[in-house]
RNA sequence: GGCCCUAUCGUCUAACGGUUAGGACAGCGCCCUUUCACGGCGUAAAUCCGGGUUCGAUUCCCGGUAGGGUCACCA
């Protein structure tokens, strides 16, 4: 069987838009599924609207999201090969030159090259949709170049397909009524059909097509909100097709092992933003340390100014922050907030907030807090909250869990709301543990 | 408007003629943790409508309806 090939083709016209992201996946997918190659070829025959920057910005985002590509090319560099296509079926006479006057700037003469239409019924299997029949007529002798030199989009996709032997067109929906003219043109030089599978697309809340107005559609948006690229690709594989298992978190690997076209939608879905968080949540607890600690260390060197944080308490706030937080940026606006001021600020105490009863004075707690540095002092430190809880827990069940809880809690932390002591404990370590809850007891003596 | 595509909970989807129409996200409720978060359990919520075909249609066919895509000397 012959190799392979699908292809991304972007026009460097503007950012890298989610839905191409998608298009790219799936290519992706069925080219490693099949141990094919994955090729990117900038369509920049709009020398205008296209830019390098944008070509460059696509290309970091495939690569961000690890959709590495087999080659790489331009249109734009192609002139000559569409030419000698060009001059090939004129002599054919599959083509003409016709002159005419132009309609970008009407007045000047030009002349433009046009396919002859065999004005046919064609017919088209698409591996998602089954056979779809256009009537060609109705496209006429549409235009295929501006000149000889200057070939249009679809003359130049379908000559670059057959040249780079792509086999396998995946593409979106918005394409199938592209498709009939480029078999034609496919016919016109001799190139084998492709197999063709056209994506279901991707919707906006109001179900139209996503686009800039219906808010973030480019794959940088996610990206510097702080989405995973693990979890974008998770959600983008599994919006429009499934795996046929209850399955839902998928690595790569695990994409390209179980992608199937046959089990590709339908119809369009919707982009839902809720899900996508969710997908992130869930790869936050998975994804290596090293996806999650340069954030928190820029977030500590900025909020604290602390660029030498104590190691312990670093590698232990990670654990805490992957269940807690949804995006990365999470973590910076939680160190903002001082959802973590306690792990690297001793607490201002509060005597008031000490009290676990309203009948309570803070003083009542002493004795309890006294009993709980006792424990601790002789206890063989931890950094797993399930060893500290097995040194305090028989005591508090004894003389009442919130009773020696809640004011151990928030001497330790000096808020209200927080992970729970054995958690905070084992993040900053017995000592520091011991020195906090020790000044805790001197600030209610004292008040 | 012409042409093309599509139609299961609010959303993503499963069920390729026979199921109490399943799961996930979001929502709601309860439990756990005497804080927050995590987690667990539960609940509500769908086959667009009308005709066929069939013993039997979410499923197959036709027609409506609705939504979408596309109609360049853009890609």
């Amino acid at each position: 069987m012959e190799k392979v090939v699908t292809r991304i083709p972007p026009s460097p016209t503007g950012h890298l838009h989610i839905g191409t992201a998608r298009t790219a996946l799936y290519n992706f997918l069925f080219a490693r599924k099949h141990k094919g190659d994955f090729i990117m070829r900038s369509e920049d025959t709009d020398r205008a609207r296209s830019t390098l920057a944008f070509e460059e910005e696509i290309r970091e985002g495939l690569t961000w999201l690890s959709l590495t590509t087999d080659s790489f090319s331009r249109q734009s560099e192609r002139a000559a090969i569409y030419r000698s296509y060009l001059e090939k079926i004129i002599n054919e006479d599959k083509a003409y030159i016709s002159k005419e006057e132009s309609k970008s700037n009407p007045g000047e003469s030009i002349e433009v090259v046009r396919l002859r239409n065999p004005n046919i019924p064609l017919t088209f299997a698409d591996e998602v949709r089954g056979d779809i029949t256009f009537d060609t007529t109705e496209l006429g002798d549409f235009v295929i170049a501006r000149s000889l030199d200057d070939a249009l989009y679809h003359f130049a996709v379908v000559v670059d397909d057959f040249e780079m032997g792509v086999t396998h067109v995946i593409r979106g929906e918005d394409h199938i009524s592209n498709t009939p003219r480029q078999i034609l043109i496919q016919e016109a030089i001799g190139a084998p059909r492709p197999y063709y599978a056209h994506l279901p697309l991707i919707l906006a809340l109001d179900r139209s097509k996503m686009s800039k107005r219906h808010g973030a559609v480019a794959l940088y948006q996610y990206r510097d909100t702080g989405f995973f690229p693990q979890a974008i690709l998770n959600y983008l594989a599994l919006l429009g097709w499934n795996p046929g298992t209850p399955q839902e978190i998928f690595s790569l690997p695990e994409l390209i092992e179980a992608f199937d076209v046959a089990k590709i939608q339908k119809a369009g879905a919707v982009f839902d933003i809720e899900k996508l968080k969710w997908f992130n949540k869930e790869w936050f607890k998975i994804v290596p340390q090293s996806d999650i600690e340069p954030t928190l260390r820029a977030a500590l060197k900025k909020t604290f100014d602390i660029s030498t944080p104590d190691e312990r308490v670093v590698k232990n706030l990670i654990h805490l922050i992957r269940d807690r937080s949804t995006v990365l940026s999470d973590i910076t606006k939680d160190v903002e907030e001082g959802e973590y001021d306690f792990a690297f600020k001793a607490p201002v105490l509060d005597p008031a907030l000490i009290k676990w009863k309203k009948d309570e004075t803070a003083k009542d707690a002493l004795p309890r807090l006294h009993e709980v540095i006792t424990r601790l002092t002789g206890a063989t430190d931890s950094d797993n909250p399930e060893a500290i809880k097995s040194i305090l827990w028989d005591y508090a069940e004894k003389v009442g869990k919130g009773e020696v809880l809640w004011p151990l809690r928030v001497s330790l932390t000096g808020k209200e709301k927080s992970p729970d002591p054995f958690t905070v404990i084992a993040t900053l370590g017995i000592p520091e543990a011991l020195r906090r809850i020790q000044n805790a007891c001197d600030t209610i003596e004292a008040s």
